[in-house]
DNA sequence: CGTAATACATCAGGTGCTGATATAGTTGGT
DNA sequence: ACCAACTATATCAGCACCTGATGTATTACG
């Protein structure tokens, strides 16, 4: 690839960032939030400090965040019985939901764009999926 | 494009927001400010106002945005000569530094993971790049 | 000319982050 | 079994950043 053509690749997707982002800022979830509730729906639960790592945010920041998505009925919390300074966090019921509907909004958001290229864009997309789903592949800190 | 690839395609398009904006929320800039400072470069001197609508943000938080914009010197604020109630605010030297500072990091993120790529992910991306500038194109409310 | 509309500032209140510190529980050396 | 060191979380002060409600200055209009 010519660098032209990466420095035009790469402003398309900082952009495409940019749109879908300021998007999601106005859907409930805060970003860290989206992003703790899906490291709790895949990894199931984990104690705060799991999550403060996962999340690279500090731990007052992560207490914080967890009492409120208990307040609102996202996550539950127990005390580790296996250690009574540790703090279980759970993902609910009503947590995937509200994880699923922030999912469905992006990609309704995404999907209403696609929907504008002609055929000849989407075919070109279409083959460009795998090196799309490589790029953001082998990240340890998941992806909400 | 077959249904199961869109959705592959969406996915791979959220992790990806997700990556770059977890990693662009540690580096100084709102989102916010980095948006507002992007329509100010673009549009030249704006009012308060206009910054408003661009952003889609309350009145009282572009005031305070643009205040502290201006302490820490990335814009400039004198009044509207032709409408003395107005602010005209303008972006600085140091904010159009700043500016490029952001699309930086986000470039070298995303080119560090574009290395990753084999030789033929790279060139499938390569002829979608039209497509993805597409994507993001008919933005009046225009990206970062 | 006075009322309505406009542009911005300000205030109260909540989220979400940081660094510093407190509290409770666990662990390791004696 | 004890106590010092360590660990997990909570709490506090302080700032960024958002909202809705309200105040103030200026402009526009009948």
């Amino acid at each position: 690839m010519q660098q032209p053509d990466v420095a035009r690749l790469t402003q398309a997707l900082r952009d495409l960032v940019a749109v879908v982002s300021r998007d999601s800022a106005t859907r409930g979830l805060s970003r860290t939030a989206a992003g703790t509730l899906s490291a709790l729906d895949r990894h199931g639960p984990c104690r705060v400090s799991d999550l403060t790592r996962l999340e690279a945010v500090g731990q007052p920041a992560m207490t914080g965040l967890v009492q409120r998505l208990e307040a609102t009925g996202l996550v539950s919390r127990t005390s580790d019985p296996s250690d009574r300074r540790a703090t279980l966090v759970a993902i609910t019921d009503a947590g995937r939901s509200a994880l699923a509907e922030r999912r469905r909004s992006q990609d309704a958001l995404i999907a209403a764009r696609l929907g504008r290229l002609s055929p000849d864009r989407l075919d070109a997309l279409d083959r460009a999926v795998d090196a799309l789903v490589e790029l953001t592949q082998e990240d340890h800190d998941q992806p909400h």
